[in-house]
DNA sequence: GCCGTAAGACTACGAATGTAGTCAAAAGGT
DNA sequence: ACCTTTTGACTACATTCGTAGTCTTACGGC
């Protein structure tokens, strides 16, 4: 079950991930003020998505109701560290530092991360 | 100057990054024993990335020495930030958690990022 | 000096992706 | 009861990607 989320089909789950379950409709105007597409690209990466198995639908009345199949983290998990060890070899720290690079990280960033840390060493 | 790296093209890199310039049938006997790929596979790799501009050519003698065009690091800089703008929000924590999962964090990795954070706090 | 071989050039081709149009059915307004 | 609008289904099409084959040319061995 090793499913692929496409950049463009990520943006749609980003949608129902805060949110859900939508109509086709909510997921496009929330999606129209930041991305130009127009409706039928979204109701397209919708279509995909349900046929990968990234989402459920769920009748109500003459419309799906979409809902994520997958949580945010058990994508995120994989992906992230994917994402590493593709570009690091897994190390951590370059990651991070990456982020840090210019403005990146907030205080509360880096308490989190700290808090984070203690907790892994012991 | 937007260059977009695939999963493939990025493991090439990855060995030019490690050591160049080389010419391609050197980097396809260090591939080749990890990816399954054919010769004429990782020369495609090799002209689309030169296509791209992210490899420079120097012929040498009847071939040629590709050396990268970008570093690591001019790549995994956005590269990352993008990521986790995706995926997160732009937040790191929920990265380095990932990270974590599992086994993830070798000390090493804890204390660089510990230094890191020391430096980013001042 | 000829020939095999290796290097790069050109070509291929199916799957996925980004982006979107057309069609048909149903639902609601008037 | 009709027409418009909405919704999902099906279709489209260029681009990129993964994967690899053929062509051509020039060098090195004999």
């Amino acid at each position: 079950m090793k499913l692929k989320i496409s950049q463009s089909e990520l943006e749609v789950m980003n949608v129902l991930w805060r949110e859900a379950p939508l109509g086709a409709s909510e997921v496009i105007s929330r999606l129209e003020p930041q991305k130009d597409w127009s409706a039928r690209t979204i109701k397209t990466l919708l279509s995909r998505l349900v046929e990968k198995g990234a989402l459920n639908t769920e009748p109500e009345g003459r419309r799906f109701l979409y809902t994520p199949a997958i949580t945010r983290d058990s994508y995120a998990g994989p992906a992230t560290r994917n994402f590493a060890a593709r570009l690091f070899g897994g190390r951590a720290a370059p990651l991070v530092a990456h982020l840090a690079e210019g403005d990146g990280l907030s205080d509360t960033d880096i308490a989190e991360i700290e808090a984070l840390l203690e907790k892994l060493k012991k």
